[in-house]
RNA sequence: GCGGAUGUGGCGGAAUUGGUAGACGCGUUAGCUUGAGGGGCUAAUGACUUAGGUCGUGGGGGUUCAAGUCCCCCCAUCCGCACCA
């Protein structure tokens, strides 16, 4: 064995060795219980970031750990192709996305393979290819033959100048990325699929999600926000344009129905479109909406606005008018683009109204405190100038206010959602191209079954504002039942491909189906799912949903797809910066800085290496080129190995928390790494006769000790690794451990026994996370020459955990007096009298009454006195 | 604005079921060691202190023999909000 630790010779050799045995190869073996591990895949940006270290730091260790426990092991590794950054890129580069993405994916496979990932790459699969891609195009036409797809006005951002869709992000403080043009808000038809169908199923299966956190679920409960409420209908007093109208809406308040003093429409809502024809104050506003943005965050924060329409609306019990205004926070894409205003118990309500000068009227009684003339009662309870509803509570109230409307025709109790139909049209080019055909008479049809896969050109040049295919005037000409017709050129919404990837991953290369049901069945569901939590949302509910179509045309047979969910946190780094003249903030590497600190280890001042100048600390966030604070994964790898860096990021921090990054965070993972290698190569360099088994000795109480302490590790690391999760406590229980080993000594055949079994259990239960060296110890410290990849994780020897004695707190009024040891099965009085007879107990018993005594068992004492 | 989280020494974090607050690591300080390395080893390290103790988990209240942990109110920071992935 080499004596000094060669990062780069042993992580070189060991991947070898995977790659020549085929070690990560998955196969189906019912024979075995398996484990579906997956961290999601990732974008091909171009190199890998610290994030992408962690999940896949994360997901490869639980691999790992699984495998060691016996079980048939499948960690896939693919990528999510498509998407918005290839074609800015290739913008600029004046290159085609799809080069630019292949390009990527070969670098950074490069990178996952030199961290040592566990994965079976004969199942690599890339989103932008058509033999993925096929597959979705077909299970879209399935959708649309299923009723589950329609085609809908939705609104976008127009960029008027560039005369091009942007995306959110493209738009920034309300103009264009690109042109600097102010964005309006345009609608266009686009594919919807319906979502809502499936509200219900995907509310209710989160109560089987038991390995989920919380959190996530709790936010997908919020999201999909299934409410109760009433539908109703307003009637509009008199005509518009020589017509009587109406409108619905629908509250969840219906208890607060008698304090309507207005109603508000969605500027684009067709009555106030209508009204606005004779109205240029009104049409003005509409006008001035169409710059609003599209987001719910903006539509939130907005200063509310409207403009009365002149209309009245009949209120659906008194009968009274009620104005008609136009307002801005009114959605059309939601809802029916019509509110009740109840300014008296509705805040938002109660501004406008305030603003406007329009009637506030209180009917829920409220507390003593609140005041209507300062806010408005948002808190349920009795109901006051209610008419024959006074003194309802609220589930009272509702029921004879909805049976009122009810029984008069006029409305009807609903449930309703939150959660909108999924919109899966983008107008770019990168992506799945939409299968269907519009024709000349308007209709549209999809692309019959034997025209799949419509095929993406990916040899194209961007000309920085239209899709290639949009411009191609040749791409989108078809026929379709001898007719000409033209091909959608829209494209699907990425979303898409991640939403059923992790179900490809078990029959990638079949190319007669799009999943293969026997092998789906054996793999499917996930058991670990690793991921962001800016993911908790989105992309896992409409994976979700994917799941449940897949069901139910019969491809799998669970009802999800993710069994156990880890969402891990960011990673954030130092940043710091200086004051440029023009009062930007220049952001200056972490690297290129050094902090000088005082003799209490506190940082004091922080100069660029560079110049030997001050900068400004801006203390940690998330790594980003904007604040110039990314650490490069590469870098690292090559000074410290792919060991350190994985046993760093697994240390630093548990796995959902933010994990700030620390160059002498590293240094340390690194030495520890080190203390490993050496010790085992002590030991290996002094023993070379073969060993008795613990079982034929007799140890010392020392020695009793130090088999207690290795016990108890493996019992703790195994429910944190397995169980809990929390690596860093799993890792902190190893050092602590190691740091008893390195001052035991290793000389007689008893000594050598207990630190041979010791150190074969410090290897296997790092070999999960430092995998390169542990599986180059393990070779020197095993008889049988098994790959540690395949060595049983180690068990607990319950017997070498009996303690005789325990150590008991005590404790006088809550406050710790002395620690004292007792024989392990001693009973609550003989634990009493030792602990009153301690000194100093009795220095805080003395001229007191005792009041209480309360024994913890082979825990604490606390004896309450005064 | 709505929804979800987080807050503990100089720093990252630990305390799993209400029971020793600060494990483990970093940093810092002191000592030892010919030591080519992003060296090794030993020890100390929450604050205050009259050296007995006292205080201490974002702030303020409360429950309890006992609160970082449970309850109420407040503050700060971060994440998501449907076309970034």
């Amino acid at each position: 064995m080499e004596a000094i630790y060669n990062h780069q010779a042993i992580e070189a050799t060991v991947q070898k060795f995977w790659t020549d045995n085929n070690t990560f190869k998955a196969i189906e073996d019912d024979s075995k219980e398996k484990f579906y591990c997956l961290a999601m895949f990732p974008y091909p940006s171009g190199r890998l970031h610290m994030g992408h270290v962690r999940n896949y730091s994360l997901g490869d260790v639980i691999s790992r750990y699984q495998r060691m426990q016996g079980k048939n092991v499948m960690q896939p590794m693919g990528w999510d192709a498509f998407g918005l950054p290839a074609e800015n890129a290739a913008i600029k580069n004046k290159s085609a996305p799809g080069k630019w993405t292949y390009q990527n994916i070969d670098y950074m496979r490069k990178q996952l393979k030199s961290l040592g990932f566990g994965y079976d790459w004969d199942r690599e699969l890339a989103t932008c290819k058509q033999d993925y891609y096929r597959w979705e195009q077909w299970f879209f036409t399935k959708l649309y033959e299923k009723g589950l797809v329609y085609k809908k006005n939705a609104t976008v951002n127009w960029d008027p100048v560039d005369q091009t869709v942007l995306a959110n992000e493209q738009v920034i403080d309300g103009r264009g990325w690109r042109s600097g043009a102010i964005i309006e808000k345009k609608e266009i038809p686009q594919w919807f699929i319906k979502i809502t169908d499936y509200a219900q199923e995907l509310l209710d299966d989160l109560d089987q999600l038991e390995d989920w956190p919380e959190q996530v679920k709790t936010m997908q409960r919020n999201w999909i926000g299934r409410s109760q409420g009433v539908e109703m209908t307003f009637e509009v007093d008199g005509v518009v344009d020589s017509k009587k109208e109406c409108f619905n809406i629908y509250t969840t308040r219906p208890d607060t129905l008698m304090g309507v003093t207005y109603v508000a429409l969605a500027a684009e809502h067709p009555l106030s479109l209508a009204v606005a024809k004779n109205n240029p104050a009104l049409a003005n506003f509409i006008e001035e909406c169409k710059a609003n943005q599209t987001t719910e965050a903006d539509m939130a924060t907005m200063e509310k606005k409207g403009v009365d329409t002149g209309l009245k609306a009949i209120h659906p019990l008194t009968g009274e008018r009620v104005p008609v205004w136009a307002a801005n926070f009114v959605l059309m894409d939601y809802g029916s683009g019509a509110v009740m205003s109840v300014p008296g118990h509705d805040q938002r309500d109660y501004e406008f109204a305030t603003k406007y000068g329009l009637a506030i009227t209180q009917v829920i009684k409220g507390q003593e405190a609140d005041d209507i003339s300062k806010a408005a009662i948002t808190e349920k309870g009795l109901l006051i100038n209610s008419g024959e509803f006074d003194n309802l509570d609220f589930d009272a109230a509702f029921k004879a206010i909805s049976d009122k409307l009810v029984s008069e025709n006029k409305g009807k109790i609903t449930t309703n959602f939150r959660l909108r139909d999924w919109g899966v049209s983008r107008q770019r080019y990168w992506g799945t191209p939409i299968p269907m055909i519009n024709l000349a008479n308007g209709e549209s049809v999809p692309v019959p079954e034997n025209q799949l896969p419509v095929v993406l050109p990916e040899d194209v040049s961007m000309n920085g504002v239209t899709s290639p295919i949009k411009d191609d005037p040749q791409w989108a000409k078809t026929t379709f039942n001898g007719e000409d017709a033209l091909r959608e050129t829209d494209t699907f919404d990425t979303f898409m491909e991640s939403s059923w990837y992790y179900a490809r991953y078990c029959s990638p290369n079949d190319n007669t189906q799009m999943l293969d049901p026997s092998k789906a069945n054996y793999w499917l569901p996930v058991d670990q799912y690793i991921g962001g939590i800016e993911h908790a949302i989105l992309h896992l509910l409409y994976s979700r949903f994917f799941h449940k179509l897949l069901r139910d045309v019969g491809l799998v047979a669970s009802d999800e797809p993710f069994k156990k969910l880890l969402c891990q946190g960011m990673v954030l780094a130092d940043t710091y910066y200086r004051e440029a003249e023009n009062g930007a903030q220049e952001w200056i590497a972490p690297c290129d800085v050094n902090v000088e600190r005082n003799e209490k280890g506190q940082v004091t001042s922080a100069i660029s290496k560079m110049d030997g100048e001050a900068v400004i600390s801006a203390g940690m966030s998330k790594m980003s080129k904007s604040k110039n604070n990314g650490i490069d994964p590469q870098a690292v790898i090559e000074k410290f190995g792919a060991d350190t860096v994985r046993l760093f990021i697994m240390f630093t921090s548990p796995p959902e928390q933010t994990l700030e990054w620390s160059d002498a965070g590293v240094e340390g993972a690194h030495r520890f790494v080190k203390r490993v290698y050496k010790i085992v190569n002590d030991f290996v360099a002094t023993n070379d006769a073969k060993l008795p088994t613990i079982a034929s000795l007799t140890l010392s109480s020392a020695q009793k000790t130090l088999r207690r302490e290795l016990h108890k590790t493996i019992a703790k690391v195994t429910d944190d690794i397995g169980r809990r999760n929390t690596f860093n406590t799993a890792i902190a229980a190893i050092m602590e451990l190691m740091n008893h080993l390195s001052k035991a000594p290793m000389k007689t055949a008893e000594q050598k026994t207990v630190m041979l079994e010791s150190l074969r259990a410090v290897v296997l239960m790092l070999t999960p996370i430092t995998p390169h060296m542990c599986h180059y110890l393990w070779q020197q410290l095993d008889e049988n020459n098994t790959a540690v990849e395949d060595a049983q994780w180690p068990v607990v020897d319950d017997s070498a955990l009996v303690e005789d004695e325990k150590l008991i707190i005590v404790q006088v009024n809550g406050k710790l007096r002395a620690k004292i040891t007792i024989a392990a099965d001693a009973s609550k009085e003989a634990v009493e009298a030792k602990g009153l007879a301690d000194d100093g107990v009795i220095k805080f018993t003395t001229d007191k009454t005792i009041r209480k005594v309360i024994y913890v068992p082979g825990k604490l004492l606390n004896i309450v006195a005064n």
